[in-house]
DNA sequence: AATCGACGTGAAAAAATCGTTAAATCCCTA
DNA sequence: TAGGGATTTAACGATTTTTTCACGTCGATT
């Protein structure tokens, strides 16, 4: 990850430096505003640490600029001594993700600095994940050692509860309760579905991972030990 | 947009419900941890406002297990008047996405929403892109492969929604909801208009981007995999 | 071993979803 | 008030999903 940080105050640019650098963070560092600028226009950041005293241009101008004229969407972390509301709105309305007020503690900055970028990389990447088998939550994409797999909606909404289950057994009353609510259909209709899931997600494939504990439900794992 | 507000505080609740509902966010609330809980798991919400101190499942509980056990990213704003070192940093994170220290200005968390709801849909910039369609936001000039598509505002709002959260799969009853908001028309009209929709972006071309998964919702990307 | 209930399998019927088209209605402006 | 675009409604066929059903298998209990 790499991060800019502009901020004219020589002190406090070395604390957040080393800071930074220690938790794994490849850092630049710009002391006035033009040259942030050109540097966060050229540089491939992944975040922007970004005071609001600057020499030059002030943070409200690069800010503003980054996202209006070179159109990047980079996440931007403001901080400044001006802690009064308006400077507050001002920083978050012209596009800045967080405004943290000085003096912070520079734990804090890393806990915004990660929580920012969290957000920014696609929110954490829903996946599920049991052997080699892989349910995406966001793409509603299911595949199987690389294989993608092709499920319908009854058969993806199993799968997803087993797999947030697993390796517990999940008992039939839940997984029917998941499919249709309070009123299941007349007929034991919960075998075909769970046939449906098994030639999909298992007969392709050399060991199973869908396992039926007879009389108490089923279970998605890949070390089933049958007690015998 | 919709929010859900966890608060104990009836004062503050009340206060936060008519300014965010006055700012045109359609607002649900609760007043414990646990309902609070079920409501995000159930509710569909695009952003949850958080108190900490709460009945039943404090606040820290319940971004703990929305985060693991229902396993979502729906952003959250932590709202306390705990402002110590080691209650911000525990819920950012703890996956926090912003950490408000009461008292607040109302205009402060609305604009910390906005900030927040920006990133958590496309990434903040005023231009979306999709492989090589683009939309841009302030103009709404919709474009692909260099060439200007016309699109009627319906299929305008489609297709932001969309892009927002491409690669991701939408669900009709959002796209719905985005359109109509409660009170849809009675007849099914998204297939009209998605069919709109794919005369303009997609029949002129060669590669399809917006996809249909039967029975799930719409995705709108382009490499998109589905098994035979 | 016999039996009964729970489970697996496959096929076919029933229902829901979807793409497409055309006509009707609404809404705004000239 | 007429015209044009936007939106809504309706209908059709095609496809997919869900349900139902019949029958064979397995496991536990007697």
């Amino acid at each position: 990850m790499r991060i800019l940080v502009i901020e004219d105050d020589p002190d406090i640019l070395a604390n957040v430096l080393d800071y930074l650098q220690s938790r794994g963070y490849v850092v630049d560092c710009a002391r006035d505003g033009l040259s942030g600028l050109h540097l966060a226009a050229t540089g491939n950041y992944d975040l922007i640490v970004l005071d609001v005293i600057l020499p030059g241009a002030d943070g409200y101008q690069v800010c503003k600029r980054l996202r209006e004229d070179t159109h990047t969407n980079i996440p931007i972390i403001m901080v400044t001594a001006r802690d009064s509301l308006d400077d507050r709105l001002k920083g978050l309305q012209i596009g800045a993700d967080d405004y943290l007020v000085k003096p912070f503690a520079l734990a804090e900055l890393a806990a915004r600095v990660e929580a920012v970028l969290r957000r920014s990389r696609g929110g954490g990447g829903r996946v599920l994940k049991v052997a080699d088998l892989i349910l995406d939550l966001d793409k509603l994409h299911v595949s199987r050692a690389g294989v993608p797999i092709k499920l319908n909606p009854s058969c993806l909404k199993l799968l997803t509860l087993l797999m947030q289950k697993s390796p517990a057994v999940v008992p039939r009353e839940t997984l029917e309760e998941a499919l249709w609510g309070d009123n299941f259909p007349d007929s034991d209709n919960l075998r075909a579905h769970i046939h449906l899931l098994r030639q999909a997600i298992d007969k392709p494939f050399a060991v199973p991972l869908l396992h039926t504990l007879h009389g108490l439900g089923y279970c998605l794992t890949e070390n089933f030990r049958h007690a015998g």
